[in-house]
DNA sequence: ATTCTGACTTGGG
DNA sequence: CCCCAAGCCAGAA
């Protein structure tokens, strides 16, 4: 019988993906890089991660990060330059709370002004 | 295995 | 400004 060759390496599934890091962890990553005093969007953040169109992946690995982690979650916001809902209520309070003591103003409706405190990775 | 549900974005009406 | 459909994909049920 000759059913046995099950193909193991399934590493050659994974594209020219020259980063073997999970989906999570590079979205982490590029978060890491948003300096104090700046926002980065969901989209930007997964664009950045060589996740184009996951903009919603962002949102779940921020979701899904460990409770006291290194990474700057709260720079982080939606597109409209707000502060996305959560399931936790209140857990809103606490970034824009964190965002407002790096500086970060936002305007009578509850919106920062992205030109302004938008991240701008250089393109280098 | 299949279905649902999100810390989302973009494009059209 | 609001509402809706698609695209995305990890976890939970």
């Amino acid at each position: 019988m000759s059913v046995a060759a099950r193909p193991r390496q399934r590493v050659a599934n994974r594209k020219a993906r020259s980063d073997r890091s999970s989906p999570y962890e590079r979205i982490w990553r590029v978060v890491a890089r948003i300096p104090r005093g700046r926002v980065a969007t969901y989209g930007q953040v997964a664009e950045l991660a060589g996740l184009p169109r996951s903009a919603r992946q962002a949102g779940y690995a921020m979701h899904a990060l460990p409770h006291g982690s290194w990474v700057p979650w709260q720079r982080v916001v939606n597109a409209r330059g707000e502060v996305s809902a959560r399931s936790d209520p209140g857990g809103e309070l606490v970034q824009r709370a964190l965002l407002e003591r790096e500086g970060v103003a936002f305007d009578a409706r509850g919106r920062i002004d992205l030109a302004r405190y938008g991240w701008r990775p250089k393109p280098s």
